[in-house]
DNA sequence: GATGCATGTAAGTGCTCACTTGCATCTTAT
DNA sequence: ATAAGATGCAAGTGAGCACTTACATGCATC
């Protein structure tokens, strides 16, 4: 075949799916190469190193998140309407990568490059979310006795761990359709009671 | 020194420190040696390879874990202070061994030794838990519009996402002291609030 | 049909790792 | 003092890994 263009995203494909169960560390390039149906040193061709495709898939990436910043809410949503589609987008996001994300965050204390490639991505979407809350906060929306720094853990902590448990953990099902799944919502809504203004009488 | 005894508990010390920041696969031998401050031959003599580590620290774990069951709920306890103080008990222990049992959680799908050892305790505590939600739904202690086991996935995702974000992402401040922490108790009331019955009108 | 380009095959290099062996040293109990 | 047991040290073995090199094959285009 003279495709070389589906070779790469073969690579790529396989990277991603090896990479999130495995981890980076443990992911061979041989059982890259296998997955992707191609040989070893094709890959090698393709990328300069393990760290490049690596770095290809992280590119890959942030592409796809780059449409999902909580700032980008139309004025006609709620806070809650909001905040439930953020989930939603960061539970589809996480997922369709299979997990990629959370598995890389763990790597990134133990594999350097990984932590490079990761930087600041999870720390500032926190402080990002954080900022969300107060505003919120400020305005009425949500209950003001709790740090918002608090509650945008509170959230990513539901959203990641939702993930975790069904890939990488293999925990409980996983959602037919993350854009209208019931059990996403439930979950959603006990963050939502908790941090609401009004739920507790706060 | 003769104090064979004190040997063999540096190691494991070691290696659970070692296993909890890098995971299982990255972590060397000759890392847990040095670090325990002994020569990577002892540890050989000490256990027979490297899984014999491992067990050797599942069993110190699992002698840990001995009390911490929800059932042991003393008459006097609100269902709150229950949930509260099962909360603080999951992240001290946690926290305490580094964590190390949410690291090998991860390492399950790819390490079999790993996944041998941790074996069923993760998905038992989360039924365990979902069973005492549901029976405190049935008393009216808690809103019953939520499945139970969205509950206690609720529940353990705040916990663990918050020892995870601490150990092992280095992300926020550790507690001084987890039995009386603020931030903890702001944390579980967010998931309390919205958990409790009476608090959403539901 | 010749040229170029992407890929495959086979073999190998250098490194790190788990784990071993042989011997010296130190501590403790008798 | 001596014997026993725990530890250290130096060196090495075999395996797996990232990555390389040299050469052959197939598919397009001109």
């Amino acid at each position: 075949m003279g495709a070389g263009q589906g070779t790469t995203e073969r690579i790529l494909d396989a990277a991603s799916e090896l990479f999130a169960q495995r981890g980076y560390a443990a992911t061979t390039t041989r059982a890259i190469a296998e997955s992707a149906g191609v040989n070893e040193v094709t890959l090698f061709r393709r990328f300069e190193n393990k760290r490049g495709v690596l770095a290809a898939l992280g590119e890959r990436f942030s592409a796809q998140m780059a449409g999902r910043a909580v700032a980008a809410a139309p004025d006609s949503e709620t806070v809650r309407e909001t905040l439930l589609r953020l989930a939603r987008m960061e539970i589809a996001g996480t997922l369709q990568n299979g997990g990629l994300a959370i598995r890389l965050a763990f790597d990134a204390k133990s594999v350097p490059e990984v932590a490079a490639l990761l930087g600041e991505g999870i720390p500032s979407n926190l402080e990002g979310l954080a900022d969300y809350m107060a505003e919120q906060q400020g305005r009425g929306e949500l209950r003001s006795d709790i740090d918002p720094r608090v509650l945008a853990e509170a959230f990513f902590g539901l959203t990641s761990s939702y993930v975790m448990y069904r890939m990488v953990m293999g925990i409980g099902d996983l959602p037919e359709d993350v854009a209208t799944d019931e059990g996403i919502e439930q979950l959603f809504d006990v963050f939502w009671s908790g941090a609401a203004l009004g739920g507790d009488g706060r």
